[in-house]
Parts: C-alpha cells; sequence; structure tokens
RNA sequence: GCCCCCAUCGUCUAGUGGUUAGGACACCGCUCUUUCAAGGCGGCAACGGGGGUUCAAUUCUCCCUGGGGGCACCA
C-alpha cells in the first residue's frame, strides 16, 4: 500500500427511522465492499437528529441486521473508535460549534420566520409557478426587527447564505461531473429551531470529521450534493469523492417501498432466506463483472467488486432471483449445516421439541439432506416436511382421489405391510428391493406400487424419494400409516 | 412548475463505431426419474423514438418520449 495515499475511509449513515431495508443494505453494501476492496475503513454512523422519528429501536435493527448480514464495521456503534461518537444525537455541540462559526463569519444568519409563514409563502410561489425556495427575507434584518421577533419569543432557525450566482459543480465518481446552478438553491437551514442539526449540515461536518474520504449513497442524495459542497467551501474544508447509487424499484418502476412487499431485512431473515444469498444478490444489483457472474464467495466478492464497475441505471428488485439464488446456496451446504439452520423453524411450527435428542437431530439431518434441493427459503421447511413430524398429518384430498381410491390399493397396501413385516432389517435397498418384486410379482407398474404407498406415507403426491423417506420414518410408524390408510377404506 | 439523474430481452446485466448483440433469473419444451424438485440439453426474448456525425451507429452527439429522484426546521 503506498503510505503516502490517504486511508480509503466510508460510511453508512443511516437514519433509524423505520425499519433497516433492502435498499439501505444495497448502500451499506456497496460502501462495505468498497472499503474491504480497497482495504479502507467502514464506519457506520447513526443519524439520528430527528429526535420525532428516531427511533433507538430502529438503531438496533440497524445494527443486528448488519451483522446478520456480516458487513462489520470498523468504527462506529459498538466497536467505537477514534472519531466518535458514531450517533449524530450526541453530537449535538459539535454542529452548533461549527453552525456558530459561520454565523460570525457571515455566511450564515438566524432566520425567525416560523412555519406557518413559510408554508404560506411557498404555497403562493407555487402557485405563481415560481419554485419554492426560501426567499431570504431574514438575511439582513436590522438589530430591531431581530429584536422584535426576539421579544415575540420566536425561536430563530440558522440559515446558509447561499450565493445567488455561479455555479456548484459535483464531480461523481460514477456520473461525472454535474452541475447545479446555485441561483436555483435557496438559503436552507443548517440547524433547526431546537438547535439540532440538519441533515445536510450534520452530514458535511461529520464527514470531515471522520475523515471520510468516500461518500458512497443513494441517488436520491444527488440534488442534495451542491448544497453540502457549498458548506464544505464555506467551512473551507476538503470536499470528499461523491458516487451516487442509483435506486433500488419495485416492479412497477418506482422506487422500492412497503407498497411493493417486504423490503425490511429482517422479513427476509425471519422467512428464512441467507445472509449470503442476500448480500450476493444486493450486489449484482447495479454491479457485474464483464463476465457477469452470479455467484460469489465472500472473498471472491471483495476482489472483485470496483465502483467503476457499478451501472448507473435503476435496478429493479426480482425476488425470484433472490429465491433461485437463495436455493442455490441451500444446496450447496452441507446437510448438517442445513439442519441447524432448519431447527428454529420447526421448533416454531411445534414440530420439534425445545430439547432436541441426538435421535431425532440425525432424523432432521437426513430431513434436510432430501429436501434440501427443494428448499428456496428455510422457512418452506414446516411445509415440506411437517408429515415427518406429525402423526396425524393431513391427506391431501386431492392425492387421495388420485392415487388412494383405486380398487386395487388396499390390496397392495396389504401385501406391502405383510413383505415389510417379514423384512429383517429395513433399509432403502431391502425396501426398493422388496417394492420392486412386489411390482413384478402382481404385474403391477411401478407407479401403480410407488404412488399409493407415497400418499398413505405422507398424504401427498410429491416430496422425497420413497424408500428413504420411509426409511427416516421408521418401520414402525411405515406399518402405521400404512393401517391408517387401510382404515380409511372401510369408511 | 423548476432542477438533476437514467434508458440493451419481462427482470438483473455484458458488450462493441462493423458482433449470429453474450450471460443469469423467470418462462416454455425435452431428458433423467416412483412423484416433486434438483441436474443435463434446447427454445422464446432486447438495443424507446427522431434528427445529426460517419462509408458504417445499439455504441458518439442533440432533441423528444418514458421512468426515477429532489426542490422541508426528514434524512
Amino acid at each position: 500500500m503506498n503510505k503516502n495515499k490517504r486511508e480509503i475511509r466510508v460510511r453508512f449513515a443511516p437514519s433509524p427511522t423505520g425499519e433497516f431495508h433492502l435498499g439501505g443494505a444495497r448502500t451499506a453494501l456497496f460502501n462495505w465492499l468498497f472499503a474491504r476492496h480497497c482495504k479502507g475503513k467502514f464506519i457506520l454512523r447513526i443519524e439520528d437528529t430527528d429526535a420525532i422519528r428516531s427511533k433507538n429501536d430502529f438503531s438496533q435493527s440497524v445494527i443486528e441486521n448488519l451483522k446478520w448480514l456480516g458487513l462489520d464495521w470498523n468504527e462506529g456503534p459498538e466497536v467505537e473508535g477514534s472519531y466518535g461518537p458514531y450517533f449524530q444525537s450526541q453530537r449535538l455541540q459539535i454542529y452548533k460549534k461549527y453552525a456558530y462559526k459561520l454565523l460570525e463569519e457571515g455566511k450564515a444568519y438566524f432566520c425567525y420566520c416560523t412555519q406557518e409563514e413559510l408554508e404560506e409563502r411557498k404555497r403562493e410561489k407555487q402557485k405563481e409557478g415560481k419554485p419554492p425556495k426560501y426567499d431570504g427575507r431574514c438575511r439582513n434584518l436590522s438589530e430591531e426587527e431581530r429584536k422584535h421577533f426576539k421579544e415575540e419569543g420566536r425561536k430563530p432557525v440558522v440559515r446558509f447564505k447561499v450565493p445567488q450566482e455561479g455555479i456548484t459543480y459535483v464531480e461523481d465518481l460514477l456520473r461525472g461531473k454535474i452541475s447545479f446552478e446555485n441561483k436555483l438553491i435557496g438559503d436552507f437551514v443548517l440547524l433547526k429551531s431546537d438547535e439540532t442539526p440538519t441533515y445536510n449540515f450534520a452530514n458535511v461536518i461529520d464527514d470531515t470529521l471522520m475523515k471520510i474520504t468516500h461518500v458512497i449513497r443513494g441517488d436520491d442524495h444527488l440534488s442534495n450534493t451542491p448544497r453540502q459542497i457549498l458548506i464544505y467551501q464555506a467551512l473551507n474544508f476538503q470536499t470528499p469523492q461523491f458516487a451516487h447509487l442509483s435506486m433500488i424499484l419495485g416492479k412497477d418502476g418506482t422506487k422500492l417501498s412497503k407498497r411493493h412487499g417486504a423490503t425490511s431485512i429482517s422479513y427476509y431473515r425471519k422467512k428464512g432466506y441467507l445472509p449470503w444469498a442476500v448480500v450476493n444478490y444486493l450486489a449484482l444489483l447495479g454491479w457485474a463483472t464483464s463476465d457477469s457472474q452470479q455467484l460469489f464467495s465472500k472473498e471472491e466478492l471483495i476482489k472483485k467488486f470496483n465502483l467503476e464497475r457499478v451501472g448507473k441505471n435503476p435496478a429493479v428488485f426480482d425476488i425470484k432471483k433472490l429465491e433461485w439464488m437463495n436455493g442455490e446456496y441451500i444446496r450447496r451446504m452441507k446437510p448438517e449445516e442445513v439442519a441447524s439452520l432448519l431447527i428454529p423453524y420447526l421448533k416454531e411450527k411445534g414440530l420439534v421439541k425445545e430439547r432436541i435428542e441426538p435421535k431425532e437431530k440425525e432424523m432432521i439431518r437426513k430431513i434436510a439432506q432430501m429436501e434440501q434441493n427443494r428448499l428456496k427459503v428455510l422457512s418452506e421447511i414446516t411445509d415440506l416436511a411437517d408429515f415427518f413430524f406429525k402423526k396425524d398429518f393431513i391427506y391431501e384430498p386431492k392425492a387421495v382421489e388420485k392415487r388412494l381410491n383405486k380398487e386395487y390399493v388396499p390390496f397392495l397396501l396389504k401385501e406391502t405391510k405383510k413383505e415389510i413385516n417379514e423384512l429383517a432389517s429395513f433399509t432403502e435397498e431391502e425396501l426398493e428391493d422388496l417394492l420392486r418384486n412386489l411390482t413384478k410379482k402382481f404385474s403391477f407398474s411401478t407407479g401403480e406400487v410407488f404412488h399409493p404407498l407415497r400418499v398413505a406415507l405422507t398424504g401427498r403426491t410429491r416430496g422425497p424419494g420413497l424408500f428413504e423417506l420411509a426409511v427416516v420414518l421408521g418401520k414402525e410408524e411405515v406399518l402405521r400409516r400404512i393401517d391408517k390408510t387401510l382404515a380409511m377404506f372401510k369408511n
């Protein structure tokens, strides 16, 4: 590494005003990948300056879900670091200090307009078809006017004096040079009347103080960037590099939101998506290798990821592809790994007890092995495999109709039962031999024998291989289920 | 209304001043098989429109259209 080069420092700066969602996760991921790729630092900063909307639970949600995804941070909550605190609500004095500095230098001013007044004027502007920007009327208040407002008990905000001529350029790593006319930007608020900072202000102060080199964030912040650059300049701060990621959209092409179904990371976690599948999928939303590789190991992804190959067009979130990818990763796991991930779902549905006996654990391992190919998300296991655990599983009416309601079935089941009874040991091979012989002996087709037996044992027409499934159930249970089925014919 | 961004199969994308425009998901066949999956094989399917530049534009440029985002004492 080049010692002369500044260390790469990026941050993920969520505001805890809602559940941690896919869009946030993608932004976090790209920052994390960039940091890891460059051997830099990834910093987590919680932007909780909105006292009303911010909730501690949401901060916790971000922290837990980032951990779950495996996106570890070098500085931030829990790990701390040299540039903390990492909650903006604990840095209020810092923002105040810089706001007063700007005030003293005449680059900002107190504004006594009330929110009602502002809204009123904004509405008028819009009616006239004019841009709804602040008119700057408090820019040059006389001492007297200021005194008057104070006596009225008005609490001022601090506004930034936006130069009303010139152009501010945003040099974006992904989009190139973008220009904004300053005169289109109104004097915006730095400090609210309760002396907490606004996003644009706190962001600049913290990114500077935390020595952030690259600001990688959503596209929705692009038009905020000139405002921030103006603050950087006023404070004589060096601007970081910017990279604005395009948004993730829902199926209808609008910004992904609850309207499109589940967007929270915790939903995907609960549903049984593997963290790495989510990461891998999200990485492909706006980034690709030249060979369009789909599946990456963690090391591979870190190695191959770079900002240059990040696309600039918005990407539609496609759950089908995520499902496929998740299934792909489930299939690649060892059965015992799958089994241990499955257990919480089985417990939740009461299919297994809190305490799991070794024998039961082995059974779950075999079930995991059998169902691995069928699982797209882990939670599906309870629907796929409940019959293994429930003595009173449901016989699907359609399955009964299609496979059991045949003249020959009672006879077949009785014969099967008789022969199984005579079996010395109960292995897949023996069972297969037995059934195939039975097929030959009575001139059945394979299907005629296998299908009804599957329904008798599982209540359904689809599922794992018949022999392996039967062996997992065990001889005794198999016989019991055949009896149970036989009993159905008596009615 | 104003400002900014974006534009290749249905979706995620690769790609080039001249290509049979490639891959992946989804979808549809076939195959394997006791079923369903998984697997294997194959198929369908795209350069938004109009000007320019050029011998040649999907690629460069302009306009339009479409989509998205922003214009808060929210972030």
